[in-house]
Parts: structure tokens; C-alpha cells; sequence
DNA sequence: CATGAATGAGTCTTCATTCAT
DNA sequence: CATGAATGAAGACTCATTCAT
């Protein structure tokens, strides 16, 4: 069984006594507690003015303790961007299983990032949008790799809707570049009416108009039924 | 003859010797060679990347002359900004001049976009889209004023495509939406095919299917001819 | 037992193991060697010309660890200056209570200063009177406070010894010009004879004139014994 | 005659031409203003927290000219110091010759000090009294020599008006101890009451006290009338 | 002589990271 | 494992001074 072969591996010993599961409760408490606190920072005051010990202090752990979670501030990032990364394409996952792959799916993957992701997590948003860009090559290629599997799972998507319409793209690259335009649509939104928020308009006010957007965008480059 | 000195201050500007001439454009050209200095700079090792003195050197000035210049080091990044995102707004009208005023504005708009600058100066690309997002709270001020106009810029471009066609947007907010969308849709295009350039794809081969999403998307919002 | 934790946690300070008050008796020690290698470097070679890096050699600690006693070079002088502020009114409290209140207690004052602090802490006599003047409005303003409340303590000394004769002064404003005179005294008998000090007469062959003339002055502006 | 020496030798040519004239009234309008500025910034701002481009623009003249008058920062410091030392010791000069030179005298010098002088010329006092203090080896030691003749001015003023007196001070000493007593009385009470001026008490109504002390003083250190 | 742009050595200060306890 | 004091390399910025015009 791949459980008992994982528990094993993980501890060595087989019963686990409670106080290592205590320790092992409350380590995993001080790393999210840590993470949490980098996120609040990173995002309310930027992440170069934010140092190490503020972050600690918030997250009330030593300095030293940091560095025990964290090989280095650009992890401490990096684990951020992976996290919101991940929480994305689940939502997009999420949302997709719940369809008929429609074309309406897209409606329902832009609701749930506006209403549910930017509203609920802004700090996320500025974190992954704004934080995390031009930081240093370390991080400029994690960010890349996420983005990368972000368009490939909508590219996925598109591909599988096309398929279930029975439409083919205009050209093999167009799923691709139709995935890049919504990830950009949906950076920009983030930044415009989210983080610049000044602005009159709320976000979600902004949301009939994206979809159909890409909606429209995106029949256009489904050619007819194929006969 | 004092009168002649008299008139000469009220000019201000005097007689223009010939020297004074050459020191201007002296002084004109060492500034240039600053900002050029600093863009290449900043572009290939990144903002924080990229000390002061390396720019001074790279400039063949003294590091005391950049100071001259540049109030500090922030300001020679928001003066780098300015004038990107001056000559993209000038890209957008002189494209716009020299067409119809019919949707396929807006295909020369990403023509030239993609072709004439991203193709040509993808320095400038890595300075407006990744070096200056979120390193300090003056910098993030100025890229949302630049941003603001440029999408302030291409709203009334459709509109007045609109108008030309004289058809209607579907909302009030549409245009607007619409144009920040399709910055959107640049912002990612220029990272995704010009900054992580391992992808094997160019980013012209991409020109085609994205002006195609973008009128998909711009026609879906244009309600049919007013009766 | 979870009892003793919580009293401990109670305490504040546990049990005080002996590895943390050595920790707490060098971290005073290294604040300590800092001050003083800072007070031996501006008396030196002035404030001005004594940099941070010098200081933290000699005292042996680096640069940073000086900022971490000390908020900015300037912290490091005010502290200077305000210990040796209470040095001096220490010495005046002293004198004062070992003796009867008589006009002898301004000579007592007078001895113990050109002869305790004067020729032992030439640098503290540098640093007060010397470094630290005239070097930002923040120093003058501490400078002000200290000068002040030394001021403020002779001009009560005086009042006392005033009431212990049974006489009073001229006039009300009298115990605190004679104060400010006295400080003026000392400050330019400090710089002259012993910071000048190619001068040939050393500052303890001035001290019984000085008493003289301090003495005389003092004697002038009491009115006679109240009948 | 020692004029026309002075002349010849100065310019060489006997007429000395109207223009000549005039460049030689600019030349010194020019430096009284660079010397004025310097003045009022010293004491506004504090020696270092003053630019020689601040002066400059405040002399309405350029940077270089500056370096054209005095030879740096520290010459334009040390001939504030020499001139208002100078006129100080002329102004005791002046009222010395006004009296017999009885003890009165000593009155007449303090009045003229506190009413001429530093209620006149506060920003004098800042520099003579705060901003070349401690400032450079150099600085110093001009400081040294300024407040060494003006010592010796009131040390000579003394045995003057003893000899006059027919009394004898109390030792050799005496004199010169007085001296720097009455110049260290100046010197803080002009910082005090002048410099820190929130205290409610303006320097005029200490004059009286003051005035008492130190006669009280020098009374006190001069022995009796010689048989 | 006046100008003011250019210089560049000098300094303070920050802060991510380490490590002895 | 937690702590937090110590480290020191790195970097931005200043400003008195010079000098070609």
C-alpha cells in the first residue's frame, strides 16, 4: 500500500507518538504563519521594502526560525508565487469540471477570478501581478514556469471545448495565443481596476464586457463546424 | 555698449555663441548617453541589478554626473518610463493618421506594435513591462499614470472607429474594458514570446491569431448598424 | 511541570541561566567598547573627521554591530553626550551633599571638576564641549537639554546655600545668570587651558583664582544677612 | 607717505583708470556679498548643513567665483571668525577709550556686548560662538588664536585699570584667569540666552546680573589699596 | 575673471544571511 | 529546533573642488 510505504519513509518508526505529531502540527503552523505574513508585507509595502525580520516579527517567529523554513528571501517568494500559481489553476481546473465545456466555460473561469479570486485575495494578486515581476532571474523563471502551465492548461481547455463543439482552431497556434490573451486580459484587469483602485469602476463592473470580449475573440478564431 | 548688454539679458537667450551652442549639445548628448546606459543596463541585468557606477561607466561619465543629471536612481527609471511610454502613445497615433479609421486600425496598431517596436527595441520592452513593476511606491505611481493614457488613448480610438462605422459599443464601459484589455493582451505577448524567448515560437508568428482575438472580441461588443 | 513554565513566564526573566547573563554581560561590554572607542575617536580627531568603520575597529566589532547598539552616528554622539551630561551633574550632586552648604561648596564644586573630571576625562571635556557643538539640530537640541538641567542644578544649589546663610540673592533672576555664568566658567577654562594646551599655565594653576573670582561674584549679588 | 606706498605697490600704475576703479568696487562688492551669504547660512542652516553652491546662489554669484575669493570652505569659515573678532576686540577697544578706567569700564564693555553686539548681530554670535567650533584642526586653530588676543586685550584692559586704581591683583595669574573667565561668561551667556532663545527671558535682562558678577569678581581678585 | 558642468573619493547606512548558544 | 546578536559586503548618494570655455 502506498500509504503505509509513504509514512515509512517519511519517519522511520511506525507509531508516531503524539508528540511528534504535536511538533509536526505546529511546525507546519509556524511555515504558514511565515508565508502568510511574507504575503501581507510583500503586498502592502513592496518586496524589497520589506526585510526579513518584519516578516518574522509578524509572523512572531525568530529570524534565525525564517531561515529554517526558507533557504533565502527569494524562496520565501518563490513559495508565494508557486502557492498562488497553484490555487489559480486549480480554480480554472475546478470551474472547468463543473461545465460542459461550453463555451461558456470561459464565462464561469472569469467570473470565478474576478469574484472569487481578486476580491477575496488581493494580497495574492499583488503578489503574483505585481511583486514578483523583474525581482531577479531566480525568481523571473519561476514566474515563467508558472505562467507557462497556466496557458498550457487553458490551451488544454480550449482544445478540449473545440473539441467537444466540433470546431478546430484556425491555425495549431492559435490555442496558445488564445491562452497568453487571456492570462493577459485577466493580468491587466488585476492591475487596472484591482491594485490602481482610484478608479471608479470595480472590478466585477468590468466583468461583462471581458467575457464577451473574449468570447468574441475567441469564436473568431474557431473556424465553422467541420462538416 | 551697455545697451546691447541690456538687450541681450532681456533676450535671455543672447547672441547663441557658437560655443555655448556646442556645450548644449554636449551636454544634450551626455545625458542621452545616461539614459541609454542605464536602459541597456537595467534591461539585461535587471533594476536592482545594476549599480549606479556601472551605469556612470557604461555612460563614460563620472558617477557624480549621473547625479547631474538624474535626481537618483528612481528617476532615471521613471524618465526612462516617460519617454516609453511617450513613444508608444506616438506608435498608436501616428498608425492611427495614417489609417480610416475602420477596425483594421487596429490590426496596423498591433503590426506595429509587434514589428517596429518589440522587434526593435526589446530593451525597452524589459524597462516598461518588467523592470519597473513594483519596486517602489513613486515608480508604481508613474507606470499607472502612463498606463492610464495609454489606455485612455486607445479608448478614443474606438470610439471614434465606432463612430466612423457608426455603430455602438454595447455599454458605456466597453471601450474602456476593451482597451485595457488589449494592453493586456501586448503586455503579456512582449514577456511571453519576446522576454522568455526560449519559447521556440517568435512572437510575429503569434501576430496573425492575436489581431484576429482582438477583433473577434471588439466586433462582439459593437452592436449591429444603428437602423 | 507546566506550574513552573507558566510562573517563569510569569517572572519574565526565568530563572536567569548563567549562559544568558554572561550573554547580557558581554552585550553591555561590546556597548560599552563602542561608546568608549567612540568617545576616544571624536575627542581624537574630531566628529567629523572619525568614521563609522574606524569606530567599529576599535572596537573591535563591525560596522553593523555598531548600528545595532546605536541608531546613526549621531545617536552614538547624543549618548556621549548625555552620559557625560550626567557624569558632571553626578560630580555636582556629590560635592554638594558632602558638604555644609557654605559659600565653600561652590569651591569644593570648583576643585572636584578641574581636578577629578577635567584632568582624568580630558576627552568627555572635548566631546562635551568641543565635538559636539554645532553639529545638527538634533545634537544642539540635546546639547540645550543637558546644559539646562546643569544650569538648572547650580541655580538650586545656589538658592540653597542662599537660604542655609539666611540671605537672598539681589534679584530673582540672579541664581540663574550666576548658573549660567559659572557653566560659561568652566566651559571656556575646560577648552582654553586644557585643550589648548600649548598654553604654558596648566588648568589647575587657574583654580584658586577662578574660585576667587567665581566666589567674589557670587558674594556681590547676595544682599546682606536678613536682620 | 605710507598710503601712496600701499598703492604702488598694489597696482603697479600710478592713475588707476575709472574702469580699473570700478572693477576693483565690483570685485569687493562681490566678496562682501559671498562673505554675507556664508554668514547667514552658517548660521541658519549650520556649517555643514550648508552647500558652497547654496552660498554661491545666494551671492549671486557662480560656484567658481567663490573658489576665486576665499580658497575653500574652511577659508570663507575662518574669515567670518577673524572679522567678528575683530570686531569684538574693536568694539572693547572703543569703549575702553571712552572711560577712565575705573572698574566701570568692565560695565561699559558687558552693556556694549550684550546691547550692540549680540542683540545686533545674532547670526555673528552663531558662528563665533557655535558654528566654527570643533569643525577641523585648522578651524581651530584659528579659533584658538582669535580668542587668545582677545584675551590678552582684556587681560591688558585689567592691569590697566588696576594701575590706575593703584591696586595690585591678588597674583600674577590673576589677569589673565579674569580674562577667560569674562569671555567664557560671554560666550554662554550668549548661547543661552540668545541661541536657545525659548527661554522667556530675553539676554538684556540677565545684563544687570551679569554686570554684578563679574565685578563682584575682579573686586574680589584685586588685593587692596597699595599704602 | 566668471561660469557651471564635471569629477570621484568618501561615508553612512542597510539588510540578507549566519551561527554559537 | 529556536533564537537574535553579529556580520560585512554592497550601494546610493553628497559635495567640495577643479577647469575648460
Amino acid at each position: 500500500m502506498p500509504m503505509d510505504d509513504e509514512m515509512n519513509a517519511e519517519t522511520g518508526t511506525a507509531p508516531e507518538s503524539r508528540s511528534a505529531l504535536r511538533r509536526k502540527r505546529e511546525r507546519e503552523l509556524r511555515l504558514r504563519m511565515v508565508l502568510n505574513a511574507a504575503e501581507t508585507l510583500f503586498a502592502r509595502q513592496g518586496y524589497h521594502q520589506t526585510g526579513m525580520e518584519e516578516i518574522a516579527d509578524m509572523a512572531e517567529v525568530s529570524t534565525g526560525s525564517v531561515y529554517f523554513y526558507f533557504k533565502n528571501k527569494e524562496d520565501l517568494l518563490i513559495n508565494l508565487m508557486k502557492e498562488i500559481g497553484y490555487q489559480l489553476r486549480e480554480l480554472l481546473g475546478t470551474e472547468l469540471n463543473k461545465t460542459d465545456l461550453s463555451l461558456d466555460s470561459l464565462r464561469n473561469i472569469a467570473v470565478a477570478f474576478l469574484e472569487d479570486f481578486c476580491a477575496r485575495h488581493p494580497e495574492k494578486i499583488a503578489i503574483f501581478f505585481r511583486e514578483s515581476v523583474g525581482q531577479s532571474r531566480e525568481v523571473e523563471e519561476v514566474r515563467k514556469e508558472v505562467f507557462l502551465r497556466l496557458v498550457s492548461d487553458i490551451k488544454e481547455a480550449l482544445l478540449r471545448i473545440a473539441d467537444r463543439l466540433d470546431r478546430r482552431f484556425v491555425s495549431d497556434a492559435a490555442p496558445e495565443v488564445i491562452a497568453v490573451c487571456i492570462v493577459g486580459i485577466y493580468d491587466r484587469l488585476a492591475c487596472h481596476y484591482l491594485l490602481w483602485r482610484d478608479h471608479p469602476k470595480n472590478i466585477m463592473d468590468a466583468a461583462d464586457e471581458v467575457i464577451g470580449f473574449m468570447l468574441g475573440g475567441v469564436e473568431k478564431l474557431l473556424g465553422n463546424t467541420e462538416q
